[in-house]
DNA sequence: CAAAAACATCCC
DNA sequence: GGATGTTTTTGA
């Protein structure tokens, strides 16, 4: 078969490059459609990525072995601007192109379903009474003639049944239309509740809105303690961008963290978000992503998923808890979602807005140099004040073996309940003990397929590895010896704790929160609602306690093990533990009273305990800049990671020393390793790391690109994985 | 020794 | 991603 014109397509899949389908004069493809074309014996959706070149198809052997396009779907092309923002998320993160795709890429169903929708007009027969429900669809036809079925429902707040009744009595007239872009009856419902601002959340936002008229791309770092009021600053700028029906989306780090939010924005604007995350149902998935791209919907709060959504009319992106290492997507395709969304900005030329009480120390240093525009809040709002902060020096309580709870915070605990208000206990650890082991012989209970502990889980009664996921039963004996009473665990988690609660505290009401308590919003949201009506009086809790929530009587917070995570080399350790521990220090005291947080440290002068205690950002950020510049690390130079992992440890090693013995000299870059990665064993695979160090921005892709290009192909157990910007330095 | 499972390869 | 061909494992 010979065709008229020959189309690149792209596939959401793993394929090394594009695929070349045949078409005919008549059929007019576009560049960007969503088209089915066959690909093996199964038809697959991929999008036109340009047409053939004479040369690419030259090349090909048999021509005859081209396909024809078979359809295209009726929804809008992926536009040029998406397009591209994949090929540059491809390049830039050394990563395939299809996968790539694939982030982008809407659902089938989504693709195949009619993109017609049903309108009414209303009737001039109008009924001579009616009940409050028919009023308020008719009132609804007041500035417009015609509405959409889901537009009509939400809006005068009906079901399908009455719609349906008053059609069958003429009062509507029902059409299929195909669906409309630009709506903008939405919007003309978005009111924005008046809500004091303190005089410096008032200029911060002014400075935001007023660059918003230039339409260009800024990125502002939006830096404020904890408590400030940073959310009601960008929600000055949302509102401004609403009434101008612009989209906006809102970033934040885990989906679980949202209700909140999402209630804020709802009781604001006085519209729904959609709340966008990767354990949507399919449904769901199908039903924003159209309202998404027809601009239908105007804000969206989402997980790091919602930044390749094909937005029709894109005017701001907010990156909430820009610092957050939840925002680094290791799997599949490696990217950090805050330097993505950032690109994205540029893109759409629309400003960005990273906001944070904590910024991470790239974004500090970004408004240093001036890339970023700076806008700072620096005192808490309303009454509440920064919490006072205690060091336990755990060398000098009398803290009985086996506890974990200081007398001193036990006291303050005790004082807490006399006084009716609520205590945060907070360690960044699930479960109830992180290590097992048989006394008798030394045994350790480790993961079969990873280099590390399993941790014991009292509430599922199971062993699991937090790196893999693979769970056992807590065998009766000793896999080793085979004794049976010897088997201890060590060190603590926070169902540890809950049990130390209960044993000193019996009366009190506790609650932990953590992502084995709260598996989905509903289990979250009634854990925040019980801390909020104090119907709990301790609440113990990891990471998933410390971010973003506002508990007006939760006083008192004591961090278990302030000295967590310090011990280890790799330089970005400091500045997470800093990071967490002032966002934990900023639960407390959101309301009238002082709070007070009490943390319990080994290393009492350790610096960055010293600098939490006198709230002396600066210093700490200032230090930390020092330290990187001196040793050479980012923000002052870029690096790359590259894992070359295989089930068997000896091809891994040999293949990475391969790579770095064939890598071309180049001056400006500083090439180290193969090391053991940090968790040398993970998912049943050894993994060497090959890291790249350089001065210069734009040079580490290409040479990559380069490296891989000129290596022979590795046998295909070995896989190689590419870090940019790696989280974990060494 | 054959069936089952794991692995590898290709797709235009 | 998945269909197909190839190699390895497994168990009577």
């Amino acid at each position: 078969m010979s065709y008229d014109i020959y189309y690149d397509i792209v596939f959401p899949l793993y394929l090394p490059s594009s695929l070349i389908y045949g078409a005919h004069k008549h059929t007019n493809f576009m560049l960007g459609d969503y088209v089915q074309a066959e690909i093996g014996k199964k038809r697959i959706f991929g999008v036109i990525w340009g047409q053939t070149s004479h040369k690419r198809l030259d090349a090909i052997k048999n021509i005859h072995t081209i396909k024809p396009i078979i359809c295209k779907s009726d929804v809008e092309p992926m536009s040029e601007l998406m397009r591209y923002f994949v090929d540059w998320v491809s390049y830039y993160t050394l990563s395939n192109r299809g996968l790539v795709l694939r982030q982008a890429f809407p659902n089938k169903k989504f693709l195949t379903s009619s993109q017609t929708e049903k309108f009414y007009y209303l009737s001039t027969r109008l009924p001579t009474q009616s009940t409050k429900t028919v009023a308020r669809v008719i009132a609804c036809f007041d500035e417009t003639d015609m509405i959409a079925h889901r537009l009509l429902v939400k809006q005068a707040k009906v079901n399908s049944k009455t719609l349906n009744a008053m059609c069958d009595n003429a009062y509507l007239i029902p059409v299929m239309k195909k669906i409309v872009k630009n709506e903008t009856s939405l919007s003309k419902k978005i009111l924005h509740k008046d809500i004091t601002l303190l005089e410096e959340q008032q200029i911060a936002a002014k400075k935001i809105i007023s660059t918003l008229h230039k339409k260009t791309f800024t990125c502002f770092l939006l830096d404020g303690i904890t408590g400030s009021g940073k959310t009601e600053v960008y929600m000055q700028v949302i509102a401004k961008l609403l009434h101008a029906h612009k989209q906006v989306l809102v970033m934040v780090p885990e989906i679980l963290l949202t209700p909140d939010l999402i209630n804020r924005f709802e009781q604001y604007f006085n519209i729904k978000p959609i709340s966008w995350h990767s354990s949507l149902t399919q449904k769901n998935k199908t039903d924003y992503w159209r309202q998404i791209s027809t601009g239908e919907a105007l804000l969206t709060i989402g997980t790091r998923s919602a930044l390749f959504l094909p937005y029709k009319n894109l005017g701001l992106i907010v990156v909430d808890e820009e610092q957050d290492s939840s925002y680094k997507q290791e799997e599949i395709v490696v990217y950090h979602a805050r330097d993505i969304a950032i690109k994205r900005a540029s893109l759409q030329n629309i400003p960005i807005i990273l906001a944070s009480a904590t910024p991470s120390i790239e974004s500090y240093n970004n408004t240093k140099n001036e890339r970023y525009t700076h806008v700072t809040l620096h005192n808490r709002y309303g009454q509440a004040q920064l919490p006072q902060i205690h060091i336990i020096d755990m060398n000098t309580e009398n803290t009985p073996a086996g506890s974990y709870l200081s007398s001193t915070l036990k006291d303050a605990i005790h004082k807490q309940k006399q006084k009716n208000e609520q205590t945060l206990l907070f360690l960044n650890r699930r479960g109830f003990s992180p290590l097992i082991l048989c006394t008798g012989c030394g045994f350790r209970f480790l993961c079969a397929n990873c280099d590390s502990s399993l941790v014991e889980h009292q509430k599922k009664s199971l062993l699991m590895c937090h790196y893999c996921g693979a769970i056992t039963s807590p065998p009766p004996s000793c896999p080793n010896c085979g004794h049976r009473d010897n088997i201890i665990s060590c060190g603590a988690g926070v169902e540890k704790i809950a049990q130390e609660v209960k044993e000193f505290f019996p009366d009190y009401r506790y609650v932990i929160m953590s992502s084995d308590y709260n598996e989905n919003i509903t289990d979250m949201t009634d854990t925040i609602n019980q801390i909020k009506n104090r119907e709990i009086d301790i609440v113990i809790g990891t990471q998933l306690a410390a971010k973003g929530h506002n508990f007006p009587y939760l006083t008192l917070i004591g961090v278990i093990d302030g000295d967590m995570g310090m011990d280890t080399n790799d330089p970005r350790t400091n500045e997470r533990c800093f990071q967490m521990l002032v966002q934990v220090a900023g639960r407390s005291g959101r309301g009238s009273s002082m709070g007070k947080v009490f943390i319990q440290s080994w290393y009492p002068h350790n610096p960055i305990i010293k600098a939490l205690q006198t709230h002396d950002r600066e210093k700490f950020y200032t230090q930390e800049l020092m330290l990187r510049k001196k040793a050479q690390l980012p923000p002052f130079t870029r690096i790359a990671a590259i894992i070359i992992s295989s089930p068997y440890a000896d091809d891994a090693k040999q293949y990475a020393q391969t790579m770095r013995h064939r890598a071309a000299f180049n001056n400006d870059i500083t090439l180290l390793g193969p090391a053991q990665a940090a968790l040398f064993k993970l998912r049943k695979r050894y993994r060497y790391r090959i890291l790249l160090r350089t001065h210069k921005i734009n040079i580490l892709q290409p040479y990559i690109q380069d490296m891989l290009n000129q290596l022979p192909k590795p046998a295909s157990h070995i896989h190689v994985q590419i870090d940019i910007d790696p989280i974990q330095f060494l």
